[in-house]
DNA sequence: GAGTGGTCTAGACCACCAA
DNA sequence: TGGTGGTCTAGACCACTCC
């Protein structure tokens, strides 16, 4: 355990321990690191982690507070669908069910920020864990990233080939639920209306749309943070 | 922009722009340090903050590369319920349904690391927003973190009271989606069946389990955010 | 063993913002 | 406008791990 590690745990205990209460103003920095004999950027490593995770406020001038709300923030680790299957000891197939360039409905195309009757590769791909169908990826994917020849999408994941061949910028990933279709259903081996976990996600790279992906899981799947 | 951040930003350029491939080992700690005319901290700081964020892999002795899968961690907000629904401008809601001393159910047992046997406080609550039914709460909660006159839970919300009076240690969350049952559809002003957004929570404090707490939000809840 | 990142120091200047 | 956190430097030693 490094020292300011070290540190980080103690301010963690004393605010736990209710010797500073939430909303109260802490020692600063530099009073701190008289204290536990280090320097001042020692200090503010130990801090400033806390801050990042939550735990702490601080202002210049202000100072640093114990926050009203504490761990109110977290990280996860986005889900790569081939490096968690494989994870799990299986092996990771795809299928392509569809590929053709359609109008983006209106409601992703808002959301993707894009003129109207903007045309984009639709595509529909099932993905499998040792041949069990697992998820359901359906992708609106901006025609300007493709090269002349487009890759073949049946033997490469978009996302892998995107992830290699296109300079990403800002995304967003969304989570929620949704029931199944009858087309969902029938792919992912259960009954409609049944209730799938979904993740969407958008991404852009200069100001340009590049892809709307909306991926709905198999009943029983989950998403797992340690705090 | 600080002169950590600039840097980064000029990093994350040459990775976008495949100047750097992924996989690739890019250029030491000191070597861009003399590159960039700061000092090594101060590019250790852009590095680190790249590794952190999944866009690099750092190890001792074999050096900086750049990940093969980029972007592969995000930091979410947990949702505070109260606060989120002040946040909307409405005004956030109480009802609490059930409270009880019980056997907890084997399964939750098993995932707290309890003995068999246990009791815990069975509550449930209803959460509004403007008195719109929003979300379920389902809870197990440890009766040896309780003081002898308990909190009226009526009118504190658990989960606030908890983060007020018991310091917690570990925990974890997990995000799937259930079909809705009909007592929660009927709660929840929608059809048994509906797909809702579930949110599960464990807490431990000092090894002992704190409590475990299912959360069901109505049809059309969404966790955002942005990469 | 040797090269790389990880941490730490003592000091300095700066940016922000509450008083 | 003064106090606080934010950043930066030049240098040092250490810890890990690949060779």
């Amino acid at each position: 355990m490094t020292a300011w590690e070290t540190i980080r745990e103690e301010l963690l205990r004393r605010i736990r321990a209710r010797d500073w209460l939430p909303g109260a103003t802490i020692p600063g920095e530099e009073a701190l690191a008289i204290e536990f004999g280090v320097a001042r950027a020692t200090m503010n490593r130990a801090l400033r982690d806390l801050a990042d995770a939550g735990v702490l406020e601080r202002r210049r001038k202000a100072g640093t507070r114990v926050a009203l709300h504490p761990a109110r923030r977290a990280r996860f680790d986005i889900p790569v669908i081939r490096l968690e299957v494989e994870a799990g000891g299986k092996v990771h197939g795809l299928r392509l069910l569809h590929q053709a360039l359609e109008p983006v409905p209106a409601d992703i195309a808002f959301r993707l920020r894009l003129p109207a009757d903007c045309r984009f590769w639709h595509l529909q791909t099932l993905h499998l864990a040792d041949s069990a169908p697992l998820m359901v990826e359906d992708r609106w994917l901006s025609p300007h990233v493709l090269p002349d020849p487009a890759p073949d999408f049946a033997k490469v994941s978009v996302n892998e080939w995107l992830v290699g061949n296109v300079p990403l910028d800002t995304g967003s990933i969304d989570f929620t639920a949704a029931n199944a279709t009858e087309a969902e259903a029938a792919l992912l081996g259960t009954t409609p209306g049944a209730a799938l976990f979904v993740v969407e996600r958008m991404t852009w790279t200069d100001e340009q749309a590049v892809t709307h992906v909306r991926l709905a899981y198999a009943p029983g799947y989950r998403v797992h943070t340690l705090l």
